[in-house]
RNA sequence: UGGGCUGUAGCCAAGCGGUAAGGCACCAGACUUUGACUCUGGCAUGCGCUAGUUCGAAUCUAGCCAGCCCAG
């Protein structure tokens, strides 16, 4: 293999430093950004700029591609799918499957490349024990994005590089980024859906889709009416703001009830669920699941990992059983299921 | 008109003689490359009004005002 990579870049300062540190580790480096969506926080004409910039002062070669087409197909379209349903979607990971993992792969190899990169905090690696390459924990502790590349597809680990794997702070990349001289060293983390600058998911839903508002009852488990609410799709399991109601103790949305259009709502203790079962399963560091597993899972992006024993269900379907009950397990989610720092697939909660 | 009940922050609401809980909402931060959650701080010199009893009243008493209910 030749040592070309295609970087994605964002213009951040994460994947700005990713490319100085490939640079400097011999790789011949193309600098890439993706359209994605017009105004998104992630590929507006600000990004372009710096990330073309940050390549111009480090001397590589930059291009964009339209990707916003396939954005839509693939992240936009299901992103409304899942709220249309009364799920929860994390259009990241499908963002990172089907374009930065998928597309962008592709347009590597055009571009005679045999490695991509971008500058998530993860970490691939060849392991013996497990004769196969291993997506695994970046040093990163808390900011570790691991659990967003769960659903990248197997085949492609072997050419991926993550060059901030091994750093444990963020502090550390600006540091790099300024004493290099990057422009970007200062630039704030991302946050939000890149594609909803605002934050504002309910009026993109609202604007982009046919979900319009459709108000309704929220009900206790009991069935007791205690107040209303603006259309399903503005709630998600574990949400407590935004409910209205006066009960002594705070109430949180603990399920949905779609054929009578109600929220049903709960105390605390009627988050904790001890058993979950997740489809559209993708396992990377084993083929099949034919014994039950004991695993830790992380059932969203900055839950804490908890222990729990998964088993095959059927050919899509695994059962996840928490050692402890969890709080707010939520369909739409991934549950990303650890072998100690290396992820072993994972699947989105039903 | 008589009888009963109720008036505590924008909303719900606890307190029932000892110096205004809690929740919702809201505001300001922290955390966070998803939605949520979580955390910190702010939010009634005042409890319908006016007198009175008391060392001390949202809490007791009287009158008044407002709303609700039942009689007629």
């Amino acid at each position: 293999m030749n040592k070309k990579v295609l970087l994605g870049m964002s213009g951040g300062v994460d994947s700005s430093v990713s490319a100085l540190l490939l640079k400097n580790q011999g790789y011949e480096v193309i600098g890439s950004t993706m359209e994605l969506f017009p105004g998104s926080s992630c590929c507006n004409i600000e990004t372009y700029i710096d990330a073309k910039n940050v390549c111009k002062q480090i001397g590589i070669p930059h291009f964009t591609y339209n990707y916003k087409e396939e954005f839509k197909k693939y992240v936009i379209d299901d992103f409304i799918e899942c709220y249309s349903n009364c799920k929860t979607p994390n259009p990241c990971i499908e963002c990172n499957r089907y374009l930065k993992f998928g597309l962008m792969f592709d347009k590597a190899k055009e571009l005679g490349c045999d490695y991509i990169a971008t500058g998530h905090y993860a970490k691939v690696e060849y392991s013996d024990e497990y004769n196969r390459y291993v997506l695994k924990k970046s040093k990163a502790g808390k900011k570790d994005q691991s659990y967003v590349l769960w659903n990248i597809k197997k085949e492609m680990l072997e050419h991926i590089i993550f060059p901030l794997f091994d750093f444990e702070s963020k502090d550390e990349i600006r540091k790099i980024a300024s004493d290099n001289n990057l422009k970007v060293a200062n630039k704030p983390d991302s946050e939000d859906i890149c594609f909803i600058p605002d934050g504002n998911y309910k009026k993109f839903l609202e604007n982009n889709s046919s979900l319009k508002p459709k108000p309704g009852n929220i009900v206790r488990s009991n069935g007791d009416v205690v107040g209303k609410h603006t259309g399903l799709y503005n709630y998600t399991i574990g949400q407590r703001r935004g409910l209205g109601i006066a009960n002594p103790v705070p109430l949180f949305v603990i399920g949905f009830n779609t054929l009578k259009n109600e929220v049903i709502v709960g105390e605390k203790d009627e988050l904790f669920t001890k058993e979950a079962y997740v489809n559209d399963i993708n396992l990377l560091l084993i083929d099949e699941l034919n014994e039950p597993l004991k695993v830790n899972v992380k059932t969203r992006y900055s839950s804490t990992e908890a222990p729990a024993t998964i088993s095959k269900e059927d050919d899509d379907k695994i059962k996840i059983v928490f050692d402890e009950p969890q709080r707010a397990v939520t369909p739409g989610q991934s549950a990303v299921f650890y072998l100690g720092d290396i992820v072993l697939g994972g699947g989105k909660l039903i």
